[in-house]
DNA sequence: TTCTTGCGTGAACATCTGTTCACTCAAGAT
DNA sequence: ATCTTGAGTGAACAGATGTTCACGCAAGAA
């Protein structure tokens, strides 16, 4: 339109797709994708509501190419931290750290996954559990290279990731639900975070069976 | 009015206002509290959509009621597992056992207070984190007295009390989303939840600052 | 008995919702 | 230069929503 250069008919679609995904995202920060309307999301995005149709079939549809965007991001991040090797030496405190940050940088993405793999629709929270259940099995795989671990069942390694994963989802929701003008919290979620992941790692050790 | 005796005018009122309740609390097993609307929380109570007003000033309102109602619950219930000497004893085989028949007994409360908890209003989310709070705090205490937690700092007391609660919580949620035609999950949610706290346990035995 | 209180009624309202339709008008193909 | 395609428009619709109001009518007080 008035933008620097002139647009090709794709990169303009693409563009609009993608404002009206920021705008979902956006408004749903504030009360929950399942809150939010159609007609909400089109005028955030400077859009007529029934243009909204030739990006999506229905909210449903933009909610799970939302999922998709949010676990991509969440995915690239673990596999950049999987390359520094001082992750693997000191796993928990670069987890704690690297939780953090993630999620003060991309708090969008981890509110939207935290607050709708359970109150989302129900084609939304599948697909998150879906997600997070790959999430959980590559942690796995990562996990069963570890030096206390690595004769262990590949059920009891899986139950390890499980909990890690569980953890994860709820120190971020922690740091999501953290409010703006209370950054001292930080600190005290991630030394929280840190302590809970150590004293798993204890249980390790002793672990049989 | 119709039914057997005669009833007093608190009586009468006292019923219709759980009627609301009830009517809320079904509702929102499939779609999420957030989602349903005063008409049909009247509807199914099979009252005027006006007559809502004479007992909640909102669905806000509705909500709040419902937190306190489901986390009553649940504390007569920890109240009574506490009751039981075995519980010290064999505390974690009893934690599953307990958590997952109350969960299938209170299901729908239990279904509220899970999806609520981060999907909910801000006054609703508010309301069950408090609830939770004071939930960990009350196991706090009733870890101190066990054998190897006794010396330890209350800080860290605390720590593994919310780090139970964190996972009874997602193991309660693993309850409500189960298929009502899968009930062989349920030992395998048990079982996980169960080999995790023994995790968690074994790492108490190694814990130092 | 008569009077008062207040729960529940039914209609009305303004507003917001999802969805449809015929349309414009510029990009890209011919 | 002309034709085709399809992203975005604006108006219209039927339905659902929260909230209000005057009213009926039975329980409990006088």
């Amino acid at each position: 339109m008035s933008d620097s250069a002139a647009l090709s008919r794709q990169e303009q679609k693409e563009r609009t797709r993608a404002a009206l995904l920021d705008a979902a995202l956006e408004l749903s920060q504030r009360s929950g994708f399942a809150q939010i309307s159609l007609r909400q999301v089109a005028k955030e995005a400077g859009v007529v509501p029934a243009a909204f149709y030739r990006h999506f079939a229905s909210m449903d549809d933009l909610g799970l190419a939302l999922v998709e965007r949010s676990f991509a991001t969440l995915r690239r991040m673990i596999r950049d931290a999987q390359r520094d090797p001082d992750v693997f030496n000191r796993i928990i405190d670069a987890a704690a750290d690297v939780l953090v940050e993630a999620v003060k940088e991309n708090k969008a993405h981890f509110a939207f996954v935290a607050r709708e793999r359970v109150g989302g629709s129900a084609a939304v929270r599948e697909a998150i559990a879906h997600e997070l259940d790959l999430f959980v099995s590559e942690l796995a795989v990562v996990l069963a290279r570890l030096p206390n671990i690595e004769n262990w069942s590949s059920d009891d390694v899986h139950m390890v990731a499980r909990l890690f994963v569980r953890n994860m989802v709820a120190n971020a929701e922690e740091v999501v639900e953290m409010p703006d003008d209370r950054p001292d919290l930080e600190a005290q979620i991630k030394e929280g975070a840190r302590r809970q992941m150590r004293l798993i790692v204890l249980g390790f050790e002793k672990w049989h069976s």
